[in-house]
DNA sequence: CTCGTTTTGTGAAATAATTTTCAATAAAAA
DNA sequence: TTTTTATTGAAAATTATTTCACAAAACGAG
């Protein structure tokens, strides 16, 4: 893999215009230019060409970009041409939510498996995800062969459930847990602090005037 | 307000030191070194320092930061010294899991309010927080006075429901919809798209070898 | 087939963020 | 008291990202 290396502010933004072609894909559009990209995904269009130029030279001046062929060139990019498995670590409140949340919907990623402490849990399936008890976390991880998770747990128990993840061969963790955990270099966390979005909204709020953007 | 200009990136680290002073504190610790710091919250010490010197001299060569001084500092600056009440419009799978959610616990926040469109949830009080009817969306946060909304509908309405509650004095929205809303530029917009952090998780593993930081 | 218009791709400039480095200072040890 | 060690704060260097601005290419109308 890494054959190409972009910046990690273009990467963040990729799934945003993957997003945003599959619509214009169902809408029948066939093409579109980096300006009409620009207000629908809300990113400035210099931005968006110079995105999209780390990839080679995918439009065609005085036209815009062929809706198919930059979808296609993105699916393959997102890896959203094969099915990605994951499990989600914590079936509590957040994480009973996100079972029930469509990530299949826009995105070729499924839950495939859950886990949870609570006894009365364990062995049932739940919005149609089989949920195993804590114990057989690492067991299940290697004999699914999933390398994603979603940690929904307490704070109290997120390092050793992730140490027991990474064992397990994880090395992708979505973690929605405030506290940082460690991981070797070759596992990436990806953060979702919702308390944090939160307090980082009202200090913008408090001491920005411009709201232009992130 | 915005007295003091600081960087956006600094900006949003913010709320992770708040929460860790907060932690040091309640262990009775009463000093701290950008160092330790540093391995808590996963952020380099020269980028802590940094971030710290722009509201003046906090800390103190040869010993640390003062928890106390620091945590109040922050406590200030972050608005936690007041209790700031948002509403919640869309009492679906996520909205329920938010309402159930104890922002509470790490953050002077509380959903004051929901909204939902389903008349069998208007006028019910769910998890505590009264639900009214999306008809009364722009009276209920003019007359409560609030200024931010989580932001939980079905794609199909955001804009919408968005365009309603500016026009209710909402200032700050937190989006978990995967559409990028349009609004006046007094308006900020956070974004939580957890469709696109898997993505971007699942690009990183398949792109990067070294996986340092976010 | 020509010409005006559109729109890309990209150097160069501007802006933003991180990291290095080290003098200054405080605390602890000798 | 003096020396050593720890640690900040800030300047400077570096790296990353965005934006400007325009030549070059391609389209489409006539």
């Amino acid at each position: 893999m890494a054959e190409i290396k972009i910046p990690k502010a273009t990467a963040k933004r990729l799934p945003i215009y993957y997003r945003y072609l599959n619509i214009l894909h169902d809408a029948e559009k066939n093409r579109v230019s980096s300006t009409e990209l620009s207000e629908a995904v809300k990113v400035d269009s210099a931005t968006i060409r110079r995105d999209f130029s780390y990839f080679g030279a995918l439009g065609k001046r005085g036209y815009g970009y062929d809706v198919d062929t930059l979808l296609k060139f993105f699916k393959k990019i997102l890896n959203q041409d094969k099915l990605t498995n994951v499990a989600l670590i914590g079936v509590g409140n957040l994480g009973n939510a996100l079972l029930n949340f469509n990530f299949h919907q826009n995105s070729n990623v499924r839950i495939s498996a859950a886990f949870d402490i609570r006894p009365d849990l364990a062995n049932t399936v739940q919005s149609g995800v089989p949920i195993y008890p804590m114990s057989e976390l690492r067991k299940q991880l290697e004999d699914q062969q999933i390398k994603i998770v979603i940690l929904t747990v307490p704070e109290s128990v997120a390092q050793n459930v992730t140490d027991d993840a990474v064992a397990g061969g994880v090395v992708g963790i979505l973690n929605f847990t405030p506290l940082r955990v460690s991981v070797p270099t070759n596992v990436r966390v990806q953060n979702v602090d919702l308390t944090n979005e939160l307090q980082t909204l009202i200090y913008f709020l408090d001491h920005y005037n411009d709201n232009e953007e992130n």
